[in-house]
DNA sequence: GTCGCTGCAAACAGTTTGCATGTAC
DNA sequence: GTACATGCAAACTGTTTGCAGCGAC
């Protein structure tokens, strides 16, 4: 966890940025919520339990900072909604997530499922690939089983 | 093209909607504009020269119930705008997109590369596929053939 | 006359920006 | 003292909603 904010540290520094209470603060949320794909709004509550003074626009400045150096990524589930996500591998970042359109839930997978799509790519479009990301939509398990019974949407 | 528009006003109509004029000019524009992907905004914008009194909020609302019944896809690029486009085939509409980061370009391969994945998740995860999106990022062969020569951002 | 559809303006949500203040070196 | 960072509020962008009026049946 701390050797995780060092690292943070030197790549802001690298870049010639300050890792600032707050900005320490904010990396903290994310750290200690890996698994979810938070809001700025997520992260701002979060963030705010810590250092009860932090302005929103701060969180949403060290987000997209921290977004540009590449330690997390700025996505979008298509609900309007920035999430953000720590990127595990700096060189690489491959999840993969599934959608239920009947619940909302997200499920997300981890393996890397593309890597001989991406050669295709390449050879055929001339494309080089340095990051994808792939949605399905569709239904949950449990929304399946419970569709049996009766259909509620 | 006028087959097109008498199909979507029958999926329109066995849905207990009309195709009224308004609707209409929206629809031949997303027709005449099929290989963009227009945000609500550019349709609009076209929408304005056949209809010129038309109402932005018509076009988002038509867009919106087009995208019920399935007619259009709705998309999202991570720009925080919504696209939309024809969908060709109401069953399944696979096409991915290749995003050059350097230029911005977008290119689309209609190909469906997934469908074995798509079984995969079946059987794996008892995730029933409905949709799916696949956006791959990299650098496109213009760039890739211009940043041998110099690196411009 | 009902009911869906429209245009307009106002409201809304998420995000960004301007600016005066604060802080590290 | 310079340069970056912050908090606040105001501005902005894309989208949605409330409502009065319109039009087809």
């Amino acid at each position: 966890m701390e050797s995780r904010i060092e690292s943070i540290k030197e790549q802001l520094q690298s870049k010639g940025y300050k890792l600032t209470p707050q900005r320490e603060a904010t990396v903290r949320v994310l750290l200690e919520n890996e698994e979810d794909h938070l809001s700025a709004e997520d992260v701002f509550m979060l963030v705010k339990e810590k250092a009860p003074d932090i302005g929103l626009a701060t969180v949403y400045r060290t987000l997209e900072l921290l977004s540009e150096i590449s330690v997390v990524e700025k996505m979008n589930f298509g609900d309007g909604v920035a999430r953000y996500d720590l990127r595990t591998d700096s060189s690489k970042h491959h999840h993969h997530h599934l959608i239920c359109v009947q619940c909302g839930s997200m499920e997300e997978i981890k393996d890397d499922w593309l890597l001989s799509l991406e050669e295709r790519l390449e050879k055929e479009f001339q494309f080089f690939v340095s990051d994808h990301r792939l949605d399905f939509q569709g239904i949950c398990r449990h929304c399946r089983k419970n569709s049996d019974e009766s259909v509620s949407h």
